[in-house]
DNA sequence: GCCATTACCTGACTAAGGTCAGAGAATGGC
DNA sequence: GCCATTCTCTGACCTTAGTCAGGTAATGGC
């Protein structure tokens, strides 16, 4: 990794997460405990939440939320009435003066961030604003961690169910896995293949599975990318690794099958290195085959 | 504002502050406390610092740093002397524990800033390095801040001696102000004028004066930005202040004279709406004559 | 030599953010 | 119906990051 690209990260977590942190403590600080705030700010603007659920999304103790709670509640900007259905649960809402509350947090962030904007010019403002969304999508890209999971594993499966979902919805006369050359993702398990899955805050995002037949060229296989996170290059990354692989067990060739109404998918493949070949199998939903010298 | 505008710039400031905030305590937190780890920075890599300049820089309370100080020096990182020469100031070292310690912080955020670039890949990485440093670069840019000061002020003194000295570099023959059409800056002061100074964290970093001479057009004098700020558009944006400044006070022309040494200036004098106009004045180290009609 | 000022230290105090070990009530599986 | 589990709350406790009001020693101007 280049020096002075760690040199400008660490310049960049500096200068930016301390002057942006002095500028929040300065717009809204004073007005509400940082706890306070996150806790007004997850509870939303109306509806009811379980206290379970805001306390697991902030990944806070259950003591320190309820101590938040009582706070807030004495304040008179929530109400903490049990679960219907559940007593032990509890659910918190916001009445109105929390609503107000959290209205005014919200003036004062968006006051905050047009402190930032206000002494530039237009044009400086769009390359700004422009780099800022460069920053965070490349940043969320930066925390997505891959990670080796049975197809059977709960994420694995739910990024299997998408996957057919998906194809189900762009391929002519729908798509169903029993019929492919796939039926059971257990071919995707050691020691005949494996699965990746792509997470970011937890949450399965992406898979890839990587057939490897013996004596045969590995095969790529159920290669898929939410679609609220594409664009950040996690297709090109499960891609790459699981070329790693397959090169890792000794295989100088990866191939695979891909249907004609995949066209991202489809440049992708040429822009990786990927050159088409005639059919080597015959699956049914397949229109293309691709093969890549490792 | 545009309203995407400010909302880029809050996700900006969600996002980023909290997943860098959250990744730096994974990576430094444990390690020493935030305040003792930016003293141990500041200190340095060996030399002697005063106490009080220390404090001053970081901007903390004196009995705070003092703690701080006590508290470092128990754990043999530091070691404090009474200054030689004024013994009520007192003197900081760092020990060679204190140097190995801000070694391991330094390694620690080396390593912070390695996992952010370490999953993307080399054109992802060049991606964002770049967009860190144009953010970085803008948010300092508005940080900047225009005051109306005294020609007299230590601050505005400041930038007049550097505006002195820098064109005393560039001209052929050197540059004399005792020389010039405006020997005394204080024809810039309220009502014959007005001089204002850019500050970036208090220090001053750029000037730019007005003369408003009865009965004729308004006149820039001694724009001048310091050599760490360039880039960051406050030339731009001192002009178009006084430009601003000599509207409200009932111009419709401003004009200026300018050396042809100075190209950069030419260029934004140009791109900001001024056209050459015949010398108005016999400045002896001007060669270009501007005019921008308001 | 006097005296205001400067630099630092100490003690007392505060608020925020958080952890940990139970207690108590409700629930679900058997 | 019993019992382990789940969810929330409470009390006790801790660290960090400060602030504020003196106190002490040294210094510099007169």
């Amino acid at each position: 990794m280049a020096a002075d690209q760690v040199e400008q990260v660490r310049r960049f977590n500096r200068t930016v997460a301390e002057r942006v942190g002095v500028l929040n403590d300065h717009y809204l600080g004073g007005a509400r405990p940082y706890g306070q705030a996150r806790l007004l700010w997850q509870i939303g603007d109306g509806g009811t939440h379980d206290v379970r659920g805001v306390r697991e999304r902030l990944g806070l103790d259950s003591g320190y939320v309820s101590r938040l709670l009582r706070a807030l509640e004495r304040d008179g900007l929530v109400t903490v009435e049990p679960h219907p259905r559940d007593k032990r649960v509890r659910t918190v809402r916001l009445t109105e003066a929390g609503q107000r509350e959290r209205a005014f947090l919200d003036d004062r962030s968006d006051a905050l961030a047009a402190s930032l904007l206000d002494p530039l010019d237009a044009r400086q403002r769009e390359r700004l604003t422009s780099a800022m969304a460069e920053v965070e999508r490349l940043l969320t890209a930066s925390m997505v961690s891959l990670e080796e999971l049975d197809p059977g594993h709960p994420d694995a499966a739910h990024c299997l169910r998408s996957y057919a979902a998906e194809l189900g919805g762009l391929f002519d006369g729908g798509f169903d896995p029993g019929h492919s050359l796939l039926p059971d993702p257990g071919e995707l398990r050691a020691p005949r293949g494996l699965f990746l899955v792509a997470r970011l805050h937890g949450e399965p995002v992406g898979c890839g599975g990587l057939k490897l037949p013996a004596g045969a060229p590995a095969e790529i296989k159920r290669l898929w990318v939410s679609p609220g996170t594409r664009g950040l290059g996690l297709a090109r990354r499960l891609l790459s690794e699981l070329e790693a692989h397959a090169a890792r067990h000794g295989r100088d060739r990866v191939r695979l099958d891909t249907n004609k109404a995949l066209e991202a998918a489809m440049r992708l493949y040429r822009d990786t290195g990927y050159t088409e070949i005639p059919a080597f199998n015959d699956e049914p939903y397949a229109h293309h085959w691709f093969e890549k010298r490792l």
